[in-house]
RNA sequence: GCCGGAAUGGCGGAAUUGGUAGACGCAGCGGACUCAAAAUCCGCCGCCCCUAAAGCGUGUGGGUUCGAGUCCCACUUCCGGCACCA
């Protein structure tokens, strides 16, 4: 072995920029197809571009480092690529801030990100970056839009918008405070307008059904989605009414067909034709349905606000009892979803309970539920129970499905219903009345209506120099981009101004980085060589649409013959938790709340350690602890990465962030966690120093030292496995304690457990391991090195140690040679615990093979 | 409101299937080195208690078990998502 001499002082400045132009001049992370090899694709979530990285990015990426160069190092093909999620708001918001074009400050924002990218050591390969606000990349966007549209799977419908009427304009939900435009402070009001829509709907059978065969993806993640695509079987059920002497259907959706015979009302969105139809003569009713449609548009605020209603009026038929039933209008009705009508069962619905107490309707037991026959208040959910029908004439006594059965069977006779699978998941709609985005591919004709852009003219290139100004969309004020010609009739027309929701791009561009550059397709054959990705990283907070919308891609690309045995683009997913910051904060005297960043906070402890009081360095006055919660501007508890491997490299960065949590748990950023993990990368220099001046010594190596180093390596593959990395950090402490505390720093043991360390560490601290495996001559390249796996040998022990616990109390413990069969185990458990057995009985005893006795007495 | 998670010392966390609760680290306390400080090294460190023994202890209240942080039931608080933030 060679070695060369080593600087006394660990300076990650320089090792990290040495290492890193080793492996730029090598083209370490150049990913190339090769057949013969097995591959691994290892992608996380793709940036927006927000202007600087935040610790989010640095632990997103660093785990999926962490998992290539381990992979790397296992012998595996490996692709990790990035690329830029570029279109959206923020570039929006930023140039109206700003008065620059939204092209140039994304263009500048993704320049320095990807500095700062390189700068902490990522094993990608960079000869694949795309931004989704290239044209070369949208194209195959509208592309494959255009093929959905021909083949319906795109249309168009209506859909609801939030509506500044101060700035004409179509706000986004983040944009609405308290029912207000965040920059008016108008009232927003819904608005119906014509959109663009992907079927997802279509695929709605397959993407549930095919959640089974995702055994690498959390349990967690795939009930979400399964959740929320929302299959129910239930009865479509027709109640008939006149309407302007016209005959009409009603029709309402229910899983609860069993209590059909306990209906005495329905309820209909605001929208639904029978409310407007009898808003017209009712002025009372019209100005409710008017307030229904003002407020939210937002699911989670509708769930919320009070249930009123309001009669219209107008009377339907219930379909077996042929009664009146009246149809009120309903604010938590929604028209988006089924028919935009339901049936009101006041006794097993607590919605219809409290909306029939609050409205003085009936409310008719119809099904004996396991609290009785009656429904006294208050609200029982035993109430909404299956049970057998009661009150229900010929349905009398049967169960939930029979009376279901029943009772559809009947409906389907009269034409007035059938059973019929429901979805909760909508379909998708896609337009966006925003500038920066990926143009809608469609011209409109007067004579030829909606015509998609053909091939050849593809793609709608977006003008790159607009400034918003939010008060709409620059696109539909600007001719030279709405004025065209008709694709079909070469009349004049117009061009859609509307661009595409940001989870387009999003939606197929894993795909991509496996074509990189491909000019005369949306994907080529070198996708089906590294498709499907097979470890995905992001947030947990991209659990169901991002992932949905990505499966939904992969399948309407398939049925296009791309990729075409691939259905499920990502073979398994980790799911990270988010970052967290304490904040501190103190009421000036306006009584207004001012912000302290955490670093200009000192904070007193007492003896134990405990905060007793936090105070601003600059000034010392008391400020209160704000809690622990996400890094954001408004708080001032951002911790900026910059600053951080500025100050002590990016190894360091990596291991803390790998170190303080594991992966999936949120993260609780703590600056003195920082110190602790620099300071472990010293003690390793240090070591490695102190290693570096040895004799080389021949011998027996040390048989302990070697035990306990092969143990921690194989808990530490175990966790490397199950993705547990911070427990590998910890291991990597360990074996560095362990040898630092060997006699004889050269036995052979600490070069043998010295390798192991600086291999098992080196995908967390890459720039490091890679200096001190050169420089103490185990190696050209640590990277070629194979990953290190314990000795069965090593890790044979003579003597077994078993708890020894008495009425399942933990006592002692008992030194056992390995050869000891039950009984004498037995026999030195019982020796070992005379002063609790004391003359007793020992009733029973269990022995846990090679870990406990419990006596029980 | 609905869907999905989480809760363990002063703090981050560990404990593979029910089997020594608190690994590893941070903070704190004591000591060594130093003129001093930083850095480094050594020791202590769940609560209760003068100490030891005993006892108590994994958000709360019940239960199953020889044995529960881990399994079951009920609850509390916090976090993520709810279809136009990404």
């Amino acid at each position: 072995m060679s070695s060369t001499p080593m600087q006394e002082q660990y300076q990650p400045a320089d090792i990290e920029r040495a290492a890193q132009s080793f492996w730029a001049a090598k083209g370490s992370f150049r990913a190339v197809e090769d057949p013969a090899r097995q591959k691994f694709y290892c992608l996380s979530m793709f940036p927006y571009p927000s202007g600087k990285l935040h610790m989010g990015h640095v632990r997103n990426y660093t785990i999926g480092d962490v998992l290539t160069r381990h992979h790397r190092m296992k012998g595996l093909n490996v692709l990790q690529p990035m690329g830029w999620d570029a279109f959206g708001l923020p570039a929006e918001n930023a140039a109206m801030a700003n008065k620059v074009p939204p092209a140039k400050w994304t263009r500048d924002n993704i320049a320095y990100m990807k500095r700062q990218l390189q700068g902490l050591g990522f094993a990608l390969d960079w000869e694949r970056e795309l931004a989704t606000c290239d044209a070369s990349y949208y194209k195959w966007n509208q592309w494959l839009f255009t093929r959905l549209f021909r083949k319906g799977l795109a249309y168009k419908k209506t859909g609801v918008v939030n509506w500044d009427p101060v700035d004409q304009t179509v706000l986004a939900n983040e944009q609405v405070i308290e029912g207000r435009g965040w920059r008016t402070g108008a009232v927003v009001e819904k608005r119906e307008i014509p959109m663009y829509f992907f079927r997802i709907t279509a695929y709605a059978e397959e993407l549930l059904s095919a959640l089974d065969g995702l055994p690498g993806w959390p349990e967690q993640v795939k009930l979400m989605q399964k959740n929320w695509i929302g299959r129910s079987e239930g009865v479509k059920i027709g109640f008939p009414y006149e309407l302007a002497g016209e005959k009409r259907t009603l029709w309402v959706f229910t899983t609860r067909a069993d209590t059909l015979m306990g209906a005495t009302f329905c309820a209909v969105a605001a929208e639904h034709p029978i409310a407007t139809h009898a808003a017209k003569t009712n002025p009372e009713l019209a100005a409710f349905v008017e307030e229904c449609k003002h407020g939210a548009v937002m699911e989670a605020e509708l769930a919320q606000i009070e249930k009123k209603g309001m009669p219209t009026g107008i009377f339907v038929t219930h379909p077996l009892t042929g009664a009146k039933l009246e149809v009120w209008v309903g604010n938590y009705v929604l028209m988006g979803y089924g028919e935009g009508a339901v049936m009101g069962v006041p006794a097993h619905d607590e919605r219809d309970y409290a909306f029939a107490h609050k409205y003085g309707l009936a409310i008719p037991c119809v099904i004996r539920h396991p609290a009785g026959d009656g429904v006294p208040l208050p609200w029982n959910p035993a109430y909404a129970e299956h049970g057998t029908c009661m009150n229900s004439g010929k349905y009398d006594g049967l169960d939930f499905q029979q009376a279901v059965d029943a009772i559809a069977a009947d409906l389907q006779a009269k034409g007035l219903g059938e059973k019929q699978v429901q979805w909760r998941l909508r379909d998708w709609g896609i337009s966006r009345q925003r500038y920066w985005g990926c143009p809608i591919p469609i011209i409109h004709c007067p004579a030829c209506g909606d015509v998609p852009v053909p091939d050849a003219e593809l793609p709608v290139v977006l003008p790159d120099n607009l400034v918003p100004d939010g008060t709409g969309n620059p696109l539909a004020k600007l001719p030279s981009f709405y004025e065209c010609k008709c694709p079909s009739c070469g009349r004049p027309a117009r061009r859609e101004t509307d661009t595409m929701d940001t989870f387009v791009d999003s939606s197929w561009y894993f795909a991509r980085f496996a074509s990189a550059g491909s000019t005369d397709a949306m994907v080529d054959e070198r996708a089906r060589y590294w498709m499907a990705v097979d470890q995905y990283i992001g947030g947990i907070e991209h659990a169901i649409l991002h992932l949905l919308y990505s499966r939904f891609f992969q399948r309407a690309m398939r049925d296009e013959g791309l990729i075409p045995d691939i259905a499920e683009p990502f073979t398994n997913l980790l799911t990270q938790g988010m970052v967290l910051a304490e904040s501190y904060h103190l009421d000036n005297r306006e009584g207004r709340r001012e912000w302290v960043h955490p670093s200009e906070v000192d904070v007193e402890r007492d003896a134990r350690g405990r905060i007793t009081a936090a105070r601003r360095r600059s000034d010392g006055a008391e400020v209160t602890y704000g809690g622990i919660g996400t890094m954001s501007k408004s708080k001032n508890n951002g911790v900026d990465p910059q600053a951080l491997i500025e100050k002590y490299g990016a190894d360091t960065a990596r291991f803390f962030i790998i170190f303080a949590s594991p992966p999936t748990h949120t993260l609780e950023w703590s600056d003195e966690g920082v110190e602790g993990s620099y300071r472990f990368l010293r003690r390793l220099w240090a070591y490695a120093l102190k290693y570096s001046g040895r004799r080389p010594q021949s011998g027996q190596a040390d048989r302990a030292a070697r035990h306990e180093v092969h143990s921690i390596l194989k808990q530490a593959n175990y966790d490397m496995q199950r993705h547990q990395f911070n427990t590998v950090a910890s291991a990597c402490m360990k074996i560095l304690n362990a040898l630092d505390r060997l006699p004889d720093p050269a036995n052979p043991a600490a070069a043998e457990g010295f390798s192991i360390l600086l291999r098992l560490l080196s995908p967390i601290t890459p720039h490091v391991c890679h200096h001190l495996w050169t420089a103490l001559g185990f190696g050209p390249d640590i990277m070629q090195a194979p990953w290190p796996e314990p000795d069965p040998a090593a890790l044979e022990q003579d003597e077994i140690e078993y708890v020894v616990q008495v009425n399942g109390k933990t006592r002692g413990i008992v030194r056992v040679p390995k050869s000891a069969d039950r009984k004498a185990i037995e026999v030195s458990a019982v020796q070992s615990m005379q002063k609790y057995v004391a003359g007793q009985a020992v009733r029973k005893v269990i022995v846990v093979p090679g870990r406990l006795v419990n006596l029980v007495l």
